[in-house]
DNA sequence: TTATACTGTCATGTT
DNA sequence: CGAACATGACAGTAT
């Protein structure tokens, strides 16, 4: 059994609920087995199984975006929900997370290595309904998966005889998959291990929550669980004995979708209301469904205020939930906020109880948005432009954007072991989150044509400075070296921040290493100008050798990726051409065999019609006696002048020899 | 996780 | 001889 992790780009993509599939393998059971789960919107496409070697359904493959759309093979994007309800709804709604958590665990999972989402938890999104849980440092995924898992385990065997433990639909389904368990020999081991497994787990984990979980959640917790365990007020009971919402409960009620009901039982009618959203007005509650069809962005759902509607938007969003934390005294160890340890002191206090359990959901699910939060309310506290700390946030090349638009007194110097380029490692690490550390000391000490551009702040500094001495802020998934590089923070960061977002997103290295270097031509320029004009404009131009050095170097880079690209379409043509040339060849193989097949069928036809009149004119023919002619004693043999004459076989066969004779010697 | 396509870059040879 | 160009190989990224 193979759980499908989601992948792809994590960083800053919203999380969307969607659904995520596993494929049964077993060989005596062809078959998806369907699993359902959080994934980032990304990952959506590839939801299908796209390797084929990973499971025996194959219906999706991997096929390039471009040949996707050729394919009708492959789902479109959208019709992922449409193909889920196509496997079957029990499946669906038997949804065991646990069964593979413990499988994960017992493999030396329990380390926090990542599970069922964690390879997504460090990126920040998915990042765990399994749990990261299990690792998050100071206990702040108390709610973990294996906190549920024994009795869900348990249920997995006991599902059978105890009905009652169950959604009142879930029975089916329940022996369903009980049945593919024990037929995968899955079950008791399940069982077994997971019942280890979470003695280890909450032998581990329990006193770590009760470090961790504040009195008002644990008081929320306690009433939740007194209001589940008595089964009252619960339109379903999930999990029987364990009687705390689990992640996997809300697993399977997210996936569940909601015209698959529960037996009567709708995902809008759910005690999820009552448990996660009855703090709130209840105008505010969630709508599962919606958040299926439409994939509502589950943080907007938790952090969605009375009077608000689900945003899209990220800008208001973020302004939005900002607002909360504006209550809260900044934490004095941001990287405890940053790591998620405790993100529900960051909620107000009522709805700290109330959102309880979304809290524990959502906590495990993406800690890089809580980051991004913390940081804007923490920014909001100084004095900061959210939205301008959310982009620096968000972006992923604000470092060198940042230590190119601003001024800067020093930065490293990295030049590249192979050849005297300047801003040197695209090649290892390319693009986009290269480290971009350009030597910008001919940049400063250079002269340049407009020194009238180049402001320094020193009060800029400073005020950053400011900023890294109260909070040492992490920007290291933007800024690796942005500790040595100080950059204008006040004054300018506005202008700073817009230019950083409008222009210097797409630039490429090249760009933005002139940039750096202040070189006052377009990278375009320096690539396509002709060597005179090139030579002749670096002679009229004061610049420095590190200037000059890049400059040459761009125009290598440039020209030789044009001949790149040139080359590839070269080959590419060369290959279709070639390719064009096999079926134009293919076609007229195919033309010339018909050809001849036809010539074939019309001699064999011509040779027929003659041999029929062969034997009608000797049918005809009359000896001196009125006897008809023997046509294996004679012959019709035509002569020069067009008489036909009757003649014996023997002389008409030495006449046919004399006849090649002639006609060879005449050759 | 793996496969594949794409792209930029470098080294090297050719024009 | 140097510049431009061509191309194989490699690495990183996206899908």
């Amino acid at each position: 059994m193979k759980l499908l992790k989601p992948w792809g780009k994590a960083g800053g993509d919203l999380l969307h609920l969607t659904v995520l599939l596993s494929l049964d393998e077993a060989p005596h059971r062809p078959g998806p087995w369907v699993w359902t789960g959080f994934a980032p919107a990304a990952a959506r496409p590839y939801a299908l199984s796209p390797f084929p070697a990973w499971g025996s359904w194959g219906r999706a493959r991997q096929l390039h975006p471009k040949s996707r759309e050729h394919d009708p093979a492959v789902p479109p994007e959208g019709h992922l929900l449409r193909e889920v309800r196509a496997l079957g709804a029990p499946f669906i709604r038997r949804t065991r997370v646990d069964a593979w958590l413990v499988h994960s665990v017992a493999d030396g999972d329990a380390d926090g290595a990542p599970g069922l989402f964690g390879a997504a938890s460090a990126g920040g999104v998915g990042a765990s309904v399994d749990g990261d849980s299990h690792a998050a440092p100071g206990g702040g995924g108390d709610l973990r998966l294996a906190r549920s898992s024994p009795v869900a385990a348990g249920e997995e065997e006991k599902a059978p005889a105890e009905p009652t433990a169950q959604v009142p639909d879930a029975g089916g389904g329940a022996s369903q998959e009980n049945d593919l368990l024990r037929e995968k020999g899955e079950a008791v081991d399940c069982g077994s291990q997971h019942q280890e497994d979470e003695a280890k787990a909450s032998a581990q984990e329990r006193p770590r929550q009760q470090k961790t979980a504040d009195g008002n959640r644990a008081a929320a917790k306690a009433a939740w669980e007194a209001e589940a365990g008595s089964g009252s007020g619960s339109e379903i009971q999930l999990n029987g004995a364990d009687t705390s919402l689990s992640l996997e409960d809300l697993f399977q009620l997210l996936s569940s979708q909601p015209e698959y009901s529960l037996e009567g039982t709708s995902l809008e009618d759910i005690s999820l209301q009552d448990n996660i959203s009855d703090g709130m007005n209840s105008p505010a509650h969630i709508d599962f469904s919606q958040a299926l069809s439409h994939d509502v962005n589950l943080h907007e759902a938790m952090l969605l205020y009375p009077n608000s509607t689900f945003r899209r938007d990220p800008t208001s969003r973020t302004s939005q939930a900002q607002e909360p934390f504006l209550q809260f005294s900044p934490p004095t160890n941001p990287e405890q906020t940053f790591h998620g340890t405790n993100l529900t002191r960051l909620l107000p206090v009522d709805n700290q109880m109330r959102n309880l359990t979304s809290q524990d959901l959502l906590h495990d699910l993406d800690i890089t948005m809580f980051d991004e939060i913390n940081l804007t309310s923490l920014a909001i506290e100084e004095g900061f432009n959210p939205v301008e700390i959310s982009q620096l946030f968000e972006e992923p090349d604000s470092d060198s954007d940042l230590s190119l638009n601003s001024s800067h007194n020093s930065t490293s110097v990295s030049k590249s072991s192979s050849s005297h380029s300047v801003c040197e490692g695209a090649t290892g690490s390319n693009s986009d989150p290269e480290p971009l550390s350009c030597d910008l000391e001919g940049a400063v000490g250079g002269y340049y044509p407009e020194p009238s551009k180049f402001h320094h702040t020193d009060h800029g500094d400073l005020a950053f400075q400011h900023v890294l001495h109260n909070h040492t802020y992490h920007f290291q998934p933007c800024a690796p070296e942005s500790t040595s590089v100080p950059f204008s923070w006040s004054g300018t960061s506005q202008k700073m921040s817009k230019c950083t977002d409008d222009t210097d997103r797409n630039l490429s290295r090249d760009e933005r290493c002139a940039k750096a270097l202040r070189i006052p031509f377009s990278v375009d320029e320096i690539v396509r100008m002709p060597v005179d004009s090139f030579n002749s404009m670096l002679s009229r131009h004061y610049l420095t050798d590190l200037q000059v050095s890049l400059i040459r170097d761009i125009r290598r880079r440039g020209k030789n990726k044009v001949a790149a690209q040139n080359c590839r379409k070269r080959k590419l043509d060369i290959i279709l051409n070639l390719e064009d040339d096999v079926c134009n060849l293919q076609a007229k193989k195919e033309t010339l065999e018909s050809e001849r097949a036809q010539c074939s069928k019309a001699i064999n036809m011509m040779r027929q019609k003659l041999h029929d009149l062969y034997h009608d004119v000797f049918s005809r023919l009359r000896d001196d006696q009125g006897r008809p002619v023997n046509p294996n004693q004679f012959a019709l043999q035509c002569s020069h002048d067009g008489s036909v004459l009757i003649v014996p076989k023997e002389l008409a066969a030495s006449g046919h020899k004399k006849e090649n004779q002639k006609g060879k010697r005449k050759k």
